[in-house]
RNA sequence: GGGCCUCUAGCUCAGUCGGUAGAGCAACGGACUUUUAAUCCGUGGGUCGUCGGUUCGAUCCCGACGGGGCCUACCA
């Protein structure tokens, strides 16, 4: 370490950094293990409430970060934290560690440092469970002062430094507890349904499956251009063509796009087919799934949020046609059929504006105009123009209608499922029209991929399909932004 | 992409109608054997986001750039 480093350090840093080199000078500061025989939820757990000024005569050996330092003369007391957020006190008494320990904690101990301790269980004249030490050894040496445990920390603070986060935020370690317990939970769900999980690829010669702007790369083994997933769809549908009638894949897509309270440019998405299965099908996983995960996690379908409001997901969700709830708002019957001239009377009447070649664009923006600021419940949105939707099965009974469905909840698209097109020759006619749009400029146009049509023309069930974004069944669990459902948010 | 706001000590924030800055916590020195954000006395710590411009003088006014936020348009 070069003087000129030292001597440009924060004066905080510089004394650390002394505290480090007499702690290794004496012992270690870093030292590769300790004889810990309790954490401190298991003594938590094991003395739950003894009475104040008691000895236990129980000795325990433990260790966690200093939160709180309450340094006297012959008597010290630390507040030790574990990493799930469980604390207790040690205290250090110049008769039972001798004056040369105590001194030493009192130099070289601070905020932020983790550090053993030795001793009985004891409570203090106040009731506090504590260690009484015996012995103090430093864990871990922290050069860096922690923050102000008494102020909440700034967003950007806390996104660009997690880990602090979680060191001094309860609900961040929660927020990263429930992840992880929906994702079990999700994964049973489907264990329990005979799904297969699996893993397609995230690097992609052509990127498909969504309209979306991709990430670009560059192979060198293949020198060739690679895409960044936007959706695992065709991969997982060649599963299905190969006999995979039940499978799912939780992983992260990428869409080089806009990024804002609902949208992260990588985010974790869920998707699943069912062979045999429709969207009707897929309407009853979508709801299992996400009722199971509140129950399980929340341990209740009346998830309370962030903000104190109560977010329903109990009971059976509303279904809604797409053009009928339209027409009901506006007050006049549009279909498919509708001329593309009488929704721009419409649109010009609110004054939106729409500039897209396609009819299916028109009605979606009307609707979401009209209908989609009054949803509350969970409500799936039924049967969606062809025109926008490349990917999915003519309607059985309607014409110029899909079998799609986007589920909203709390406003935003929760979650979307589909009667998969499986047709190999009406794919290819579909995937013609995205290529005539993509010439025409349009970036989040789907391409031509002849690998997938052949998969198709080797034979795909009659499937079912759904996809979901985690973080966002996170916001709808929490209340959350998407940034604070995701660890470690992509930043500048 | 467009509009508005913001960046000051390790952290959270004040502030200067233009004369180079403060608080709380944290840190350093001292006192203290029952503290709970311990207390008391004392001390240090800043390229005021970066680069330019205006000015005798800029942290403050102006411009550009960078980071962040909110609103707005688009994708889940």
């Amino acid at each position: 370490m070069s003087e000129d480093y030292e001597s440009e350090l924060p004066e905080q840093i510089a004394f650390r950094m002394a505290k480090r080199e007499k702690l290794n000078e004496l012992s270690d500061a870093y030292p590769v293990a300790l004889p810990i025989t309790h954490t401190i939820e298991a003594v938590k757990a094991h003395y739950p409430n003894l009475e104040a000024d008691i000895t236990t005569g129980d000795q325990v050996a433990l260790a966690g970060r200093i939160m709180f330092l309450r340094n006297t003369g012959k008597l010290c007391f630390a507040t030790l934290q574990s990493g799930t957020g469980e604390r207790i006190q040690a205290m250090l008494s110049l008769d039972k560690v001798g004056e040369e320990q105590l001194e030493l904690w009192k130099e070289l101990v601070d905020l932020g440092d983790h550090v053993f301790v030795a001793g009985e269980i004891i409570t203090s004249k106040r009731g506090e469970l504590s260690v009484l030490a015996s012995e103090w050894k430093m864990a871990a040496k922290t050069l860096r002062p922690m923050p102000n445990l008494h102020n909440e920390l700034e967003e950007e603070f806390r996104v660009r430094h997690r880990y602090i986060d979680l060191i001094v935020r309860d609900r961040a370690r929660e927020v990263v507890k429930i992840r992880s317990e929906v994702m079990q939970s999700l994964r049973s769900t489907f264990a329990n349904q005979a799904y297969t999980e699996i893993e397609t690829p995230m690097l992609q010669v052509m990127h498909g499956g969504a309209s979306a702007r991709p990430f670009k790369t560059h192979s060198n083994a293949f020198d060739t251009e690679l895409y960044l997933r936007i959706a695992p769809e065709l991969f997982l549908k060649r599963a299905v063509v190969g006999g995979l009638e039940r499978v799912f894949e939780i992983n992260r897509n990428f869409r080089n796009e806009g990024a804002d309270r609902t949208h992260s440019p990588e985010f974790a998405m869920l998707e699943a087919y069912e062979a045999y299965g429709d969207y009707n099908s897929m309407m009853v996983l979508t709801q299992q799934l996400i009722q199971n995960a509140a129950m399980d996690v929340l341990g209740t379908h009346q998830v309370v949020l962030e903000d104190g409001e109560i977010n329903d997901l109990g009971g059976q969700w509303d279904r809604i046609s797409l053009f009928g709830s339209l027409s009901a708002a506006v007050g006049e019957e549009v279909t498919s059929e509708t001329p593309i001239a009488n929704l721009k009377k419409i649109a010009d009447k609110v004054e939106i504006e729409i500039d897209h070649p396609l009819h299916g664009k028109y009605v979606e923006e009307l609707w979401e105009h009209f209908v989609k600021p009054t949803l509350s419940k969970p409500t799936f949105v039924m049967d969606f123009p062809v025109d926008t939707s490349p990917l999915t099965r003519d309607h059985r009974s309607q014409k110029g209608v899909v079998e799609k469905w986007d589920l909203y909840v709390r406003g935003f698209e929760q979650a979307t499922g589909y009667s998969e097109l499986v047709d190999p020759v009406v794919q290819r006619e579909r995937f013609t029209k995205q290529a005539e749009l993509a010439a025409k400029g349009d970036p989040e146009a789907m391409r031509l991929d002849e690998e997938f049509l052949k998969a198709l023309e080797f034979g795909m069930p009659p499937s079912g399909g759904m996809g979901m974004g985690i973080d966002r069944l996170l916001m709808s669990l929490t209340g959350l932004g998407i940034r604070e459902t995701i660890l470690f948010p992509l930043v500048k």
